[in-house]
DNA sequence: CTGAAAGCGCTTACAG
DNA sequence: CTGAAAGCGCTTACAG
């Protein structure tokens, strides 16, 4: 592998000389140039990206670390359409992508730290989804910029982040059901630790309560996001008798499908007895029957606008933060109708 | 952010100390390492990843740039299982995954040479699918290790990859329906330019060759992998009257969901009238009615594989290239039954 | 427009 | 076990 320095010898020039006509951004004779051209041409030269980032203190690299802690991550679209939102900010801006990975909770915690502290990408966009004030604090304290995917649990003003607005949709999405002249509605949440969770039950509960409608603490169930955990919800729920629910509302679409494949084995009618909505938006909605109505929740933009912040940061290496909420819209379609009589 | 030589004055000892506490190998006395650890903790010192791989010349680093041909890349869970592969093999052995975007076709190549020849990364995993023996060529005649997922265009001895025996499971899928009595079998494959394509439709002519069926061109269609390909292809098929094809293999699950709608759409009974399988095994087979029967295509694993053999490439050091075929598994379900008499 | 020099922050033979 | 020095391959003020 050739150097800046073979190309400068061959090309009888100072190395500097060829650093600046392949940084491009230097006054260089049009004969000089066409000569260390040449020269890097015949060596088969190619600037050493690592030294170069040594120089001059940016990798052109943002990061995310991947949290294991549930498949979902991968089985419901969530993790590749965020990759595919920072992608496509970042690519035309000629930055890539530097993937971790991560074993557990607090390891994701570490990996996180790692990159920021090593310096191994010019910032990183962190899932907050179970970050705790210590971690965001301690984020804070170091000089890598960062940006959430999601609100930090408290509501620091100094942080930048990118969120969908949980608690309100989720709050539509059920007054939608009400309107259709359901009483009895599920919520089935994912895992309860993870903020968005309760964030989505909060709006249940306000269109519950705002319509007047009793809540049953037995149509609660948390399916951990999996498709199994929507199926047993329905297992339980079905067993309420006259105090089954009509509609059930699943904080992802892989429960929701699950709790499609309860109500079909059971020989409940979608819609026409019971309805369901689910989360996300994935592929799939389209190729269940009936067809699924889901809140979609737009991870790509969001993460692009993640990446965007991030690389404003980063370039303008200004310290203002900002804080961005995304649209998300309930896509109605077959699985809810009509509260029977 | 502080140095090695921050540490190393607070410590009062001499940088190379402050840098064999941190590389870990090397033999330092009890008392120099807690001082080292001491002023390293006050000082709220991390190692510069960058300066350490300059030096080493290793970035703990493999990459893979996405192609942004199609975006069933996306949508049929191809590339998250195989970033999860090769986080599954590189992370637990230190390595983090970089990811790069593209814009085209040849822009894939620009940016794999790229990366290649910036030394941004150790090693390389590239999608084969389109490579041609140019470019194949000209990436053995540079000296960072790579592995194709997918076979090369020409047989060379001397790269590496990993890859599905994609002829021979697709022969054997058609078997299955030929076993089930179908005589009539419809070929929906993916992008014709694509080099599983054609394999595929390989394996499908010699199981309906060996089999002694008749074969109508009019059976076959480039769904482009999507949908909307499945969908179509249906449209144009029944059109055929009694030559209507009375079993579909899709070489993707998106487009066998798209036979699934269109079939259903036309009030063709599922597998009473029609049989249909998929290829992958994506998570959404189990949540269509019918659930799917599908080819499951282990890419995950194929990934995983991928890694192992470039890590080992970039730790020994070793030019010795391998081949490797991981096995697919036909997964039946209730898309397929016997052909109707 | 080009050269010479110092520096980015580590590592690692070489001495002792 | 530790220090002093050279080096990894670039960049970039500073001169001229």
């Amino acid at each position: 592998m050739s150097t800046i320095r073979d190309v400068a010898i061959k090309a009888g020039v100072h190395p500097s000389t060829v650093s600046r006509v392949f940084s491009g951004n230097a006054k260089i004779s049009q004969e000089t140039q066409t000569r260390v051209l040449d020269a890097a041409q015949k060596l088969d030269f190619h600037p050493n990206a690592i030294a170069r980032s040594l120089s001059v203190k940016r990798t052109c690299t943002i990061a995310i670390v991947i949290p294991h802690i549930y498949s979902g991550y991968f089985d419901d679209e969530f993790f590749p359409q965020v990759v595919q939102g920072l992608l496509n900010f970042a690519y035309p801006r000629g930055y890539r992508i530097l993937v971790g990975g991560s074993n557990s909770h607090s390891d994701e915690i570490v990996q996180t730290f790692d990159i920021l502290g090593s310096r191994q990408a010019d910032g990183i966009v962190v899932l907050s989804n179970r970050l705790d004030v210590d971690t965001v604090g301690a984020m804070r304290e170091q000089d890598t910029p960062f940006v959430l995917l999601g609100r930090p649990p408290a509501h620091y003003h100094d942080v930048s982040w990118v969120d969908a607005d949980n608690e309100r949709y989720t709050y539509e999405a059920i007054n939608y059901l009400i309107g259709l002249g359901h009483k009895r509605i599920a919520y089935v949440g994912g895992d309860p630790e993870v903020a968005v969770t309760s964030e989505r039950q909060r709006g249940y509960a306000s269109a519950m309560s705002q319509a007047q409608l009793p809540q049953n603490p037995r149509w609660i169930e948390y399916g951990y996001f999996s498709d199994e955990g929507g199926y047993y919800a329905v297992q339980r729920m079905t067993e309420l008798g006259d105090e089954a629910p009509t509609a059930y509302y699943a904080a992802n679409d892989l429960m929701a499908f699950g709790i499609l494949r309860g109500l079909r084995e059971k020989g409940v009618g979608v819609p026409e007895q019971v309805s369901v909505i689910g989360t996300n938006d994935s592929g799939a909605c389209l190729h269940v029957t009936p067809t699924l109505t889901t809140l979609r929740v737009p991870y790509a933009q969001m993460a692009a606008q993640a990446a965007e912040l991030l690389i404003q940061a980063i370039e303008e290496e200004s310290t203002a933060c900002a804080q961005r909420f995304v649209d998300c819209e309930l896509m109605i379609r077959e699985s809810t109708g009509p509260c029977p009589a």
